[in-house]
DNA sequence: GACCGTTTCAAACGTTTGTTTTAACCTTCC
DNA sequence: GGAAGGTTAAAACAAACGTTTGAAACGGTC
């Protein structure tokens, strides 16, 4: 007859429940491996769990990926209260976006398979992107990035040629995000730590800024 | 008994032989499903031929696979013509490096598979994307973008600033491709075609160009 | 027709997949 | 003590996976 042993004396303090130690333990597999390429078997060794705890805790493989995914993509940044720091002038504004939207992507705090995810989830959307987009990104971009060019360029340019600059702003954001792969291995001593997201945003802000005078200054008045 | 039918009076212009019917269907599925989660039955019913035959006809799996990556990402484009092309000035040959760069990664007469899987590749690097860029990006930067900077630069920059700046045209160009599924919901009727690589082409080149000559005229001489 | 190397096919191989089942376990309340 | 309800564990499930097999069919040469 087997005896069972249970945590007897030491009540060991960081005991994390089966469900919890799922999801640590399917995130990094999911970032890892992706959806198809994570099997239930190696979330659950690496959680130290059951392999039927999945099905038990989630319905099945597939909802406890998503439910995965919108955590790890979940906003945490207010941007309002960013913009309330440096009103001063339209350019300081810029300055403090890209800062601060660089920071929610970069942010070395976050653990690293959340950035992972959320690269993948850009190149092979699910729905989860969808949310990400209508939640974070699109405000983001309607509610402060576009206002503040507006005030920049103060009227001269099309629509289209405001969208274009937004582009190229968060795309040279985004990159340090998405184009890591590439960037690592141009550059393999870039390490992104705190100093480097405040170097690389100054550099963005200086660089862009120039872009936008640049643009308004030889755009025929609309 | 069975009688095989050979194709008899009708020879069919467009026969192709087993192993090229296999490169094509696994193109589109190993795109929309990925190495983990295409199968090589989806593969071979796609291609309307045997299971066996990749197998035959590839060594496994993983091989039909990178053999297939490295073909859709594998550069057409010869930089030198590029540059052969606009000698005149250092600013003209940054235009049309991000025209071709631009052209290279979004060209709508390539198959949209193909850039499907370029950027599936980013995002979840296989061993392909070594050879990736060390074929075409590294090159591409080594030899024809940073002597251009360089060029319009001065010797005025440190190495690490002429880096962020490379970064920067680049990531704005390879942002048009990675960050596709984020545009097209923030710009749902922005579609990209011959034309629209030409207008953000400019766009990107004046914007850059106007960056590049600020940092350069605020730099403290090194 | 007989032989050869190459290609195609149906069938089966052994594994691994996600999921389900069944029983044991622990806590709580009576 | 013991039934109840929620949780965990080992084992088994059918289905699907990548790959292999062995034979049939093919075009070319003698």
């Amino acid at each position: 007859m087997v005896v069972r042993e249970r945590k007897s004396a030491a009540p060991e303090i960081s005991e994390e429940n089966t469900r919890d130690k799922i999801l640590s333990a399917a995130g990094e597999v999911f970032a890892e491996q992706g959806f198809e390429g994570a099997t239930i078997r190696a979330i659950t060794e690496r959680a130290g769990v059951n392999v039927a705890a999945v099905n038990y805790h989630f319905r099945d493989k597939a909802e406890l990926y998503t439910r995965i995914v919108l955590d790890a993509c979940s906003a945490r940044a207010a941007w309002s209260d960013v913009m309330a720091e440096a009103p001063n002038s339209p350019q300081e504004c810029l300055r403090s976006l890209i800062y601060h939207f660089l920071e929610y992507l970069l942010d070395p705090d976050r653990p690293a398979w959340k950035k992972r995810l959320m690269a993948r989830e850009m190149a092979n959307p699910t729905g989860a992107l969808d949310e990400l987009v209508d939640k974070n990104i699109r405000p983001f971009r309607n509610e402060f990035l576009m206002p503040t060019l507006r005030e920049l360029t103060g009227d001269k340019l099309s629509r289209r040629q405001l969208s274009l600059i937004a582009i190229s702003v968060m795309g040279q954001c985004h990159y340090f995000l998405l184009g890591q792969p590439i960037t690592q291995r141009l550059h393999p001593d870039f390490k992104i730590g705190r100093a480097e997201i405040a170097e690389i945003a100054e550099h963005i802000a200086r660089f862009s800024l120039a872009g936008i005078a640049e643009l308004t200054r030889t755009a025929r008045r609309s």
